[in-house]
DNA sequence: CTTGCTGCAAACAGTTTGCAGAACT
DNA sequence: AGTTCTGCAAACTGTTTGCAGCAAG
């Protein structure tokens, strides 16, 4: 929470973009929010204190977030883009080599949606998910 | 290929629709291709070869072709409905219920390919792989 | 003061829908 | 003959963009 408050202010100043009100107010309504919330849902939910900001700053704001790492795009199948928060205790996947047993880390966000949407699919929701690939690493293919 | 020709026939029938050119010909060309294309390559490929075919009859075929179970909706994230085939044979992850632990089998193809992309960033070679999705399940969730 | 940000409305892109005519059974 | 299906174009929906004014640095 102040986390990412934190995280969202360092990649402002990074990039060299600027801190506003507006801002300010829709990270404060974001991180208010569980599961994924989508861009209307979460401009109708900032309506409601405060008055006069637009749908366009609210689909402007929400793409910064995702890229300065503190919320992930959702793709279901309404027709609607959903942001989830990323939180801090994501875990990391794994590439395992079967013949060495050396383990890469890895992390992806595009097999996370798909996921998720295999889970909305099937009425699930999703807490947490293991994912291990086995095979050759580098050295061991030779 | 003819299976699938036989699946989607068969729920025809069984819905009381209609065969049509155009259904046949859309399948056709669907089973002709590989990977996630969506309805506009679709649609154009038909065109070379068929003249008159509607975007129209090919968002609403590629529907049909999903509740026949013989196609599947993939969302990325450049704004565009892709299809892939359901292919017989899939290796099947699983989603597990923490509450009442039942499990509900899936597959999903884009995910093996993507799968398959970060082995070949790190120089793996996968041989298998295990997914588990842990949440709560439609009755559970309640 | 300079430049980035915002709100608005208009523009866009992909998808859906209404309807008259064509096609299947 | 009776319906369903199709193609077209218009309508829709969610998202992006241009621009004039506002605000942060």
């Amino acid at each position: 929470m102040l986390e990412k408050k934190r995280m969202f202010a360092n990649f402002v100043v990074a990039q060299g973009l600027r801190s506003t009100r507006q801002r300010d107010i829709i990270l404060d309504v974001f991180l208010s929010t569980h599961q994924h919330i989508s861009v209307e849902e979460l401009y109708l939910k900032i309506k409601l204190s405060n008055q006069g900001i637009g749908h366009a700053t609210v689909y402007r704001t929400l793409k910064l977030f995702a890229e300065a790492g503190i919320a992930r795009e959702i793709l279901l199948h309404d027709g609607q883009t959903r942001y989830e928060q990323v939180s801090a205790g994501e875990h990391h996947d794994h590439l395992v080599c079967t013949s060495c047993n050396s383990i890469v880390e890895f992390e992806n966000a595009t097999i996370e949606q798909l996921q998720n949407e295999i889970a909305a699919r099937h009425g699930f929701l999703i807490i947490s998910h293991k994912m291990e690939l086995y095979g050759l690493c580098i050295s061991c293919r030779k």
